[in-house]
DNA sequence: TAGGCCATCTGGTCCT
DNA sequence: AGGACCAGATGGCCTA
């Protein structure tokens, strides 16, 4: 190799170099964008990226099973959605993070009486600490209990807007906040069953009976059938091997 | 100190 | 040829 073929291969290494940096700045992007609509999100206690994919995938799921149900989900039990494959520690955050207290609060209107928010249920600055908890390294967490577009309270007989949407949405992010949706269309977001369809992991918080006032999430089934996996958090979370984020989308999306 | 998470570099593969 | 995408390797940082 002549040296000049060997500087056009080290310029050509340098450029894809850095065009693989911004492409991996892209998907850190659209990460942090996939972060801020997650029920949980705070800026300074990052889900991690494979958590936040877990956890999309749970809230996709939980939404989901909401339409098609139409029942309201119980406070608990929303959780237990949500944590279903998150590791201990990210699961004590969003339970910690959603629960507030022994009654359900799912549907307390946001306590700004926005005109524009006044839709969304959402709680904000919500400082929890659980006795049973750590304490919470969140501090200063946003929290989106159920930020759900008008159709799904359309769907719930709850809706009061028009056809216009209105914006709640973290600003950065443009895309829509719940993900297509099709009712009565051909398909179902919902696989048949739950996300923990696979048995290889299979979680459900086990804690003791007084699980909320103890800061615990109690393991009652959201859905009527729901299998009942009596398995600790901490002993079901499968460490998954260091894999690239391209294997870790196809772990979560197989799970 | 070990383990988890992350950013970056790198070479391979596929596509235009 | 060059760009996009992917996965392995590596080293840094942080925390328990």
């Amino acid at each position: 190799m002549t040296k000049a073929r060997l500087e056009r291969f080290r310029a050509r290494r340098v450029k894809a170099n850095a065009r693989e940096r911004t492409r991996m700045h892209g998907l850190n992007d659209a990460l942090d964008n996939l972060r801020r609509v997650m029920p949980c999100y705070s800026k300074t206690q990052k889900l991690s990226k494979i958590e936040t994919l877990r956890l999309a995938r749970n809230y996709i799921w939980a939404l989901s099973e909401v339409l098609e149900t139409g029942q309201t989900p119980e406070g608990k039990g929303f959780v237990e959605m949500l944590c279903k494959g998150l590791s201990q520690p990210t699961s004590n955050l969003v339970a910690g993070c959603l629960q507030l207290g022994p009654q359900s609060v799912l549907l307390e209107k946001h306590e700004d009486k926005s005109p524009i928010c006044d839709s969304a249920i959402s709680v904000h600055n919500f400082n929890y600490q659980s006795p049973g908890l750590p304490s919470p390294p969140y501090g200063h967490m946003e929290t989106h209990l159920l930020h759900l577009k008008p159709q799904v309270f359309k769907s719930l007989g709850e809706s009061s807007f028009g056809s216009h949407l209105p914006d709640c949405s973290t600003p950065p992010y443009e895309g829509p906040l719940t993900p297509p949706l099709s009712i009565s269309g051909n398909f179902s977001l919902k696989q048949d069953g739950s996300p923990d369809l696979e048995k290889s992991y299979s979680f459900m918080p086990h804690y003791p009976s007084s699980s909320l006032s103890s800061g615990h999430v109690h393991s009652t089934p959201f859905q009527a059938g729901t299998p009942h996996y009596d398995v600790p958090i901490d002993m079901s979370y499968d460490s998954y091997p260091h894999h690239g984020i391209g294997t870790q989308l196809n772990t979560v999306f197989t799970e």
